[in-house]
DNA sequence: CTGCTCGGCCTTTTT
DNA sequence: GGCCGAGCAG
């Protein structure tokens, strides 16, 4: 038996009551930085300690990279555990290859991506014949996402179809499903929807499955979605020992389908629960920590509750306020590398966040230019160049013959004179006989209509691949060089004397590195695992935190991590928050969540940057600071960075690139920092529906056209005409009652 | 069938 | 500013 105090040692009455809890539903409110990773992992240790089989645990993290870390640290307290932490769509992986048979799927699918995902909607969507679609794919297929996160059939799903857009989606998911099962592919969707379904109507195997995990721990519950929550509580019918952890202020992924009401109704869902708080925060300075509960006092949706800390005052949270977004990426660089000259950190322990993808840009070139290590943390990135896509879908196609995706990407790369026309015959012939493509193009002399060129290459292709599913028992690395050879595609690399092609080249060879890499850490592992953790990837779960870099990533890749100091950039209005909330209570709150999940990363320094001129879409425009920058507390510290007689040149030469093209758009005025304003300012006595509620010079936000600021305003009722600047879309006049503006800034 | 150019579109966030 | 798809010439 293993010691049980060495694992309660230095915890807290709340969080050791947390690790010590037995049997029975546990809620732990877990405030950021109030050491909830830690308690997890002790609970399980406890669990094993005290005599629960392994076998018995399953704990859900939000990354696999989460899940790695908890597996080792695990194993360090107990030695030896076979103990399940995965991400929740890691185990419905899981268990679909292990039950697929028994539910009726072959245990050897593909798991599609987005982009997979989109093609096979687009698929579905011609076939539908509905001409002149509105919509697309993706915005479809983001449909279809949300009805099975409700875990709606086609049927069911159909029957909700009321208005015009779901009629068509109900269309495209009846064929798009179809095509799934054609060709044994798996969305990311059906790794929650098809477990969760199956445990909903499969007694025998919930059962099972309920009697074999009975103790289910879940991490960042806020941000569990409908299937995700249906599995937790069928896993905790027989055994209730479901232990959830979360904190309602850090849900930012309702746009993927999480609904925050899973763990607001938790202690309904299971009226035996106990609820123990942490509301100790051990991670940040009290100058950031009361920074970022006074900016989440103002979410409305929110249950009021402290965020406490006995850490040091710490120096104040800083608003950096520059020119443009290059100077914020020059001052950025420069600041980091100052504070690295100076012994007070290291690279590794700064951290830069953005709401967007987007804003890496600007501030890779400053990195560069400043000499200052970084690494961008988004995952998948290096695996979704093209030649390494082509690479993957070759190897996909290996291990499923099926995919019809992976077929239509490299039946013809390298080229084998097979074009659009002679493939759409192929894909009839095929949806004819209801085989896959590969073996349709085994049997090609059969389609008439295709012959010459075309028709060779596909009796090529598919001896190609026959040849190279023989050797399928090597390991990852040795097949994918193997495909290089055979295919010809190695060779149409290197014969092309292009610099791209030398660097494609060079880019498969470190897919090699990666997949022999993947081979060595464990020799059991198929290209099947491969193909799976590369598509399950998360962005952090590349993430290097050992080399001495700065760690570039966005506000949502932050989530669970921490940082010494802290940058978040662009801190503007209409990118945090991001202009598509604008306008959406529940988006705005979201947004204002988004925020204070990237202030509560900073343990000793934040700081939080905007530009007053911003490049978007190759356009400049100037911005308004963010509405969170004003509902911070009066000691965040406002500071001027625009450096005027340096980011002069900067700015002046962005005004020229403005030039007459924008000559219609005018300076807002707005500055890009101000002191917080008195709480007891005097609202102006404004009748709705008057022209003064849209007085002249006043910014404003239109949903399509973005920022603009108001140039005149007449009349009243239905009668009232409001004439806008704004920028890059020229003047508009709106008219009526009710005009779709928001009033961003008064006129000073 | 291939490869090129042009034009329209987009762009939140991710498993 | 970048990507994808359509359209056209070879």
């Amino acid at each position: 038996m293993i010691d049980v105090a060495p694992l309660l040692a230095d915890l807290t009455d709340d969080q050791r009551a947390a690790v010590q809890h037995g049997e029975g539903p546990l809620l732990i409110l877990a405030a950021a930085g109030s050491g909830k990773t830690r308690v997890i992992t002790r609970r399980v240790a406890h669990l094993l300690a005290t005599g629960v089989p392994a076998r018995n645990i399953l704990a859900i993290t939000f990354t696999n990279k989460a899940a790695g870390e908890m597996k080792a640290r695990v194993e360090k307290l107990v030695p030896g555990n076979q103990v399940w932490v995965s991400t929740f769509h890691s185990l419905g992986a899981r268990l679909l290859r292990m039950y697929g048979e028994r539910l009726g799927f072959d245990r050897n699918f593909t798991i599609y991506d987005t982009d997979d995902r989109a093609k096979v909607v687009k698929a579905a969507l011609d076939a539908t014949g509905i001409d002149n679609v509105k919509y697309s794919p993706e915005r479809i297929a983001s449909e279809i996402s949300k009805a099975k996160n409700q875990l709606l059939t086609p049927p069911q799903y159909e029957r909700t179809a009321t208005d015009f857009m779901r009629q068509v989606v109900a269309k495209v998911y009846h064929g798009y499903e179809k095509r799934l099962r054609m060709a044994n592919a798996m969305d990311f969707d059906d790794l929650l929807y098809l477990p969760a379904r199956a445990l909903r109507e499969n007694e025998e195997l919930r059962r099972d499955l309920d009697a074999r995990f009975k103790y289910v721990l879940i991490d960042e519950y806020q941000d569990t979605n409908m299937a995700q929550y249906e599995i937790a509580k069928r896993l905790s019918i027989d055994h209730p020992n479901l232990c959830v952890v979360g904190d309602p202020d850090q849900s930012i992924y309702k746009w993927r389908g999480s609904d925050i009401k899973n763990i607001l109704d938790f202690e309904r869902d299971f009226p035996a629960a106990r609820v123990i708080t942490l509301s100790q925060n051990y991670r940040s300075t009290k100058n950031i920590l009361h920074a970022a509960g006074v900016l989440i006092d103002h979410n409305k949706q929110r249950k009021k509750k402290p965020l406490v800390t006995d850490n040091e005052q710490g120096t104040p949270v800083t608003a950096l306020a520059f020119e443009t977004g290059s100077d914020e990426a020059d001052g950025v660089a420069q600041r980091i590398k100052e504070a690295v000259q100076q012994g007070r950190f290291k690279y590794r322990d700064h951290a830069v966040f953005m709401r967007i993808n987007a804003l890496t840009r600007s501030l890779e070139s400053a990195f560069v230019k400043h000499g200052v290590p970084f690494q961008i943390v988004k995952g998948l990135a290096f695996f979704e160049r093209k030649e390494n896509r082509d690479v993957l879908a070759y190897l996909r196609l290996l291990a499923n013959p099926q995919d019809a995706i992976s077929f239509l990407r490299i039946v013809n790369e390298p080229s084998r004179g097979i074009g659009k026309v002679s493939l759409d015959k192929l894909q009839s012939f095929a949806a004819d006989q209801e085989i896959g493509l590969l073996v349709a193009a085994g049997q090609v002399a059969r389609v008439t209509e295709i012959k010459g060129k075309a028709a060779t290459g596909l009796r090529d292709f598919h001896r190609l691949m026959t040849e190279l599913r023989a050797r399928m028992d090597l390991p990852p690395h040795e097949l994918v060089q193997l495909v290089l050879e055979k295919s010809g595609y190695e060779t149409m690399l290197k014969e092309s004397g292009d610099q791209e092609d030398a660097d494609r080249l060079a880019n498969v060879g470190e897919l090699i590195t990666a997949a022999k890499q993947f081979w060595d850490e464990d020799n059991s592992r198929t290209v099947t695992d491969f193909l799976e953790q590369i598509t399950l990837a998360s962005d952090v779960d590349g993430w290097d935190e050992q080399s001495d870099q700065v760690s570039v990533m966005t506000l949502h890749a932050s989530k669970g991590l921490e940082f010494p100091v802290v940058y978040m950039l662009a801190v503007e209005q209409g990118l945090l928050p991001h202009e598509r909330s604008v306008g959406n209570t529940e988006e705005e709150e979201e947004e204002r969540r988004l925020c204070f999940v990237g202030m509560t990363r900073a343990m000793k320094e934040l700081h939080l940057c905007s530009a007053r001129l911003r490049e978007k879409r190759g356009q400049i425009n100037y911005t308004i600071p963010s509405i969170f920058l004003q509902e911070l507390p009066r000691e965040v510290k406002f500071v001027d960075a625009s450096g005027r007689n340096q980011a002069r040149s900067a700015a002046d030469e962005y005004r020229a690139k403005i030039g007459p093209a924008a000559s219609d758009w005018a300076d807002t005025g707005a500055q890009p920092y101000f002191p917080p304003k008195p709480k007891t300012e005097i609202k102006p006595n404004i009748v709705p529906g008057s022209a003064d509620e849209f007085a002249p010079d006043a910014v404003v936000q239109h949903a399509e056209y973005g920022f603009g600021k108001v140039v005149e305003a007449t009349g009243f009722g239905a009668l009232r005409k409001v004439k806008v600047q704004f920028a890059g879309h020229g003047t508009k006049v709106f008219a009526g009652a009710s005009i779709p503006l928001k009033v961003i800034k008064r006129k000073a």
